[in-house]
DNA sequence: GCTTAGCACTCGCCAAGCAAGAGTGCTAAC
DNA sequence: GTTAGCACTCTTGCTTGGCGAGTGCTAAGC
């Protein structure tokens, strides 16, 4: 059975109502409602087929009819209109994205506040996986008599730096030259390449005082390049979920917060997505946790390269126009503002 | 009218009772199980005096008796038993601190997690206060032709920086010149006396270069120095509240989460709190939304001064034995590790 | 042949009513 | 001062019946 004009319109319009609503969607109200010049009797014949063809389901005989994920498929694939920020709110989003570009990792988290406080959902932001970030240098610097500060900087920009107290004294002039001796060794490489590259031995040099160095120092200073790699997730408007029907039962917020706040796992659903503005909806998404939510992700992209994400997830019934819209205005504006001057 | 020894036994029984079972007590429940070797009708009497004098409420005629806030503030002090962790609990928690001592912020993280993990309730911890910490030095660091590296160390080992885009080249002797005139200039001086100070006419030397570098380098300077002063607040174990019968109703639940999701106010309320071990109960606590939440906290010390927080928050019938041993066990540990070697 | 009015039917929801269970408070006896 | 006994109170869980919303089917209309 095809998928007439007129099954379009009646299917466009119950899953517009039923995401504003949170309710069944009758053929009267529909009728009504959305002035379709078609009585409710005709529509209920109509609402029968789409049922048939897996678009609608019913809670029960006497209510209304649901949009089932292959509805919300079809919507978002093929009815929802393209939705147009209004240009205030494209304003006070650049305004907040741009107060705060000192660090990027406060801009993401910042990104994922302004999200779920647009959207009344719960957002999130990964930062990029750094596997193929390249080190620009490293620098061990002094900082008291016995402690030192390993500093590492990436070619994107990205800085880290542990505080590292030595067993023994050490003399400033090892320190730079080592700094010279390891930034030669690395600069250039991914982090990824150094922590399986067999690293200690290439300091076994002449010069004793150095050696000695670097094997106080290596240890802390693989660990801090390890840490380089954590994807840090952010996650914010946790506690929206209990404004929406769907989870008006406490077990089931539960679950939702418990599945979320399993931190490693959800981060890492968000990393093997695709990249570019993603929507998976209920049934699509293979975590049984997430069977009756939808994901929305995107991309941001770091001087072009490194590649971060930034969504939303909640109930199928959602904005999908509105909130696709936004989280594509919010990445488009990080990438821009992550890139090289 | 005074608390007879047999009263305080009485109280004591029906605190513990509560704390383990939720259930309101009763009088023959009191007497079978705890072999009081007095009858039910006694110890109805009793309860009776003790409600009176405000150590019970009664939820209903038919109910057992819950304790009051009052009655929970004589077992925190007077009552309750020291809580002797295991040798297996005291080992199993020092090694997961010692793990990752790397990254203070993240071991004090990570003390928030073991402390929810014991606890099942949810638990925080927050870093220490920085207005006093002093500077050690600063080094603003060559990163590629227009790109430096500001880095802020201080005393306490904390180190900070920000990778800062320059619309001019510079001359990289220009920056350690800077580096060496800002040190000179800030060290041992504390973050919010330099916030204070009138900073950028401190720079106008003779060098012409220099002064156009610290003309683009101090407003960022400035906020990296401001972020220094920012207290980290680290949230554990949210959802345990679900398990908790208390909690057992989405309002609740919510206004909770809510709570404690207000990060700022929250932290406010932390960084309040005296030092030491400090429990609030109920209405003792000056928040409308924790009139029926404890608050416990412990601190713990970096290098013997600057102050940070630990604790839990959760319904005032918690196992506030057990629960501040573990606090104060944790405290201490972090406070060991965080000595001056 | 599609559309529509009419009507019986189904089901969830809510309030009321009822019985069971738990625990108290009081009284009178020990 | 302590305790047994008993009436009383209040919650909880279950059942019942009415109401409303919405459907599905049938038959009539265009």
């Amino acid at each position: 059975m095809e998928l007439t004009e007129r099954k379009l319109r009646i299917l466009q319009a119950i899953v517009a109502d039923f995401i504003s609503s949170a309710e069944p969607v009758g053929s009267r109200t529909l009728s009504k409602k959305y002035g379709m010049g078609i009585s409710p009797a005709t529509i209920r014949n109509e609402m029968s087929d789409l049922e048939e063809q897996g678009y609608l389901t019913h809670p029960h005989t006497s209510a209304g009819r649901v949009p089932s994920d292959r509805a919300y498929r079809l919507y978002v694939d093929r009815l929802m209109d393209r939705f147009e920020l209004s240009k205030d709110e494209k304003r006070s989003i650049s305004e907040q994205l741009a107060g705060n570009i000192l660090e990027l990792d406060k801009t993401i988290e910042h990104a994922a506040n302004i999200l779920s406080e647009i959207t009344n959902l719960t957002s999130f932001a990964i930062t990029p996986k750094q596997d193929e970030n390249r080190i620009k240098y490293i620098n061990i610097l002094p900082a008291d008599e016995s402690t030192v500060v390993i500093m590492i900087v990436a070619e994107s920009g990205k800085v880290k730096n542990t505080v590292l107290k030595l067993r023994a004294p050490y003399h400033e002039d090892s320190l730079s030259l080592l700094s010279k001796a390891m930034t030669y060794n690395y600069k250039g490489k991914t982090i990824s390449d150094i922590l399986t590259m067999d690293i200690i031995r290439n300091f076994e040099t002449d010069i004793e005082a150095m050696n000695r160095l670097a094997e106080s120092i290596m240890p802390n200073f693989l660990k801090t390049l390890e840490s380089m790699l954590d994807i840090n997730l952010y996650l914010d408007g946790l506690t929206n979920i209990f404004s929406i029907p769907e989870y008006n039962n406490l077990e089931k917020a539960k679950l939702f917060l418990e599945m979320i706040n399993q931190r490693k796992n959800f981060t890492e659903v968000l990393v093997n997505r695709d990249e570019g503005v993603i929507i998976t909806i209920g049934a699509e998404n293979k975590e049984d946790l997430m069977q009756d939510c939808s994901l929305i992700t995107a991309t941001y992209h770091i001087n072009g390269k490194l590649v971060g994400k930034l969504g939303v997830i909640g109930p199928t019934r959602m904005k999908y126009d509105k909130v696709t819209s936004v989280i594509e205005y919010i990445t488009d504006n990080l990438s821009r503002s992550f890139e090289l001057p």
